[in-house]
DNA sequence: TCTTATGCATAATTCTCTTATGTATTAACA
DNA sequence: TGTTAATACATAAGAGAATTATGCATAAGA
C-alpha cells in the first residue's frame, strides 16, 4: 500500500479516469477496478469515495442511474460532458506535475 | 502552479532530496532551489517550510548550523545519516506511487 | 450459522498545507 | 533619502482532503 498522503488530491483524477476508460460503474466497482489496476496498491476508503462521487455529481461531471439487483442497490455513475471534459485537464495537470516533481527530485519516472 | 493538493505529502521528499543533491542549505534558499527546478511551478510556502524543517531536525534526520552574515541569522540544514537512509526511502516511493499511477490513469509518464 | 463480501452513506477526527501575522535586515530604486 | 522588494526566520488560525469509525442492509460461502 502506497504513503497515503502522497494519494491526497489525486482522488477524483482516478475516479473520473477510470469511469472515462471503463464506462458506467457504480461506487463499489470502482473500488474493486482501482485495486486491480494498482495490484492492491491503492485501496479507495468509502469515506472518501462516496463524497467524491456525490461532489462530482453536485457539479455535474458525473450523471446517476439507480438499479435494483435482487433486493440491493446500486447507483451507476457516468460522465457528462463536462464530466468528459474535466479529465482530460485532470490527467495533463496530473501528468504536467509528474515532469516537474521529475526535474526537482532529479530522477527518471516512467 | 500546480494544483497544490497535488503537491500534498510530497514536501519531505522535496526538501530532503534537494538537500542530498546540494548539500548544506537554508530554508529560504531551498525554496528558491525548488522554485528554479521547477520552473516557478512549485513555490513552496513558509508556513509549510519551517515546521517541515523543523519536525524533520527534531526526528535525527536534518543538524543545523546557525551563521550570522552581516546582521542577519541563517539556519543551515544538512542531512544526517538517518536523513540519507529516509531520502532513499522517501524518492523509491514516489517513484513507484507514480508508476502505479500510471497504470491506473493509462498514461505514459516521463 | 457465522464470517466475508457486496453496497451505500455520513460524522468525527486527523493530517497537511495555505493564509495571515509578526519581526527584522538588506538591497534597489525613485 | 524614503519607500518598496527581497531576504530570513517563525508560529497561529483556518481550510481541505483524506482516514477512521459507525451505521444499515443483502448475498454468498464455509
Amino acid at each position: 500500500m502506497h504513503s497515503p498522503e502522497l494519494l491526497k488530491g489525486t482522488l477524483q483524477t482516478i475516479v473520473l479516469k477510470v469511469l472515462k476508460d471503463h464506462g458506467r460503474m457504480y461506487g463499489y466497482e470502482i473500488t474493486q477496478r482501482v485495486k486491480e489496476l494498482s495490484d492492491d496498491r491503492i485501496l479507495l476508503t468509502e469515506g472518501a469515495l462516496y463524497p467524491t462521487l456525490h461532489k462530482l455529481e453536485a457539479e455535474g461531471m458525473l450523471r446517476t442511474e439507480t438499479e435494483t439487483i435482487g433486493k440491493r442497490v446500486r447507483k451507476y455513475y457516468s460522465l457528462t460532458p463536462q464530466g468528459r471534459s474535466l479529465v482530460k485537464e485532470r490527467v495533463s495537470e496530473f501528468v504536467a506535475f509528474i515532469k516537474t516533481m521529475g526535474n526537482v527530485l532529479q530522477v527518471e519516472l516512467g
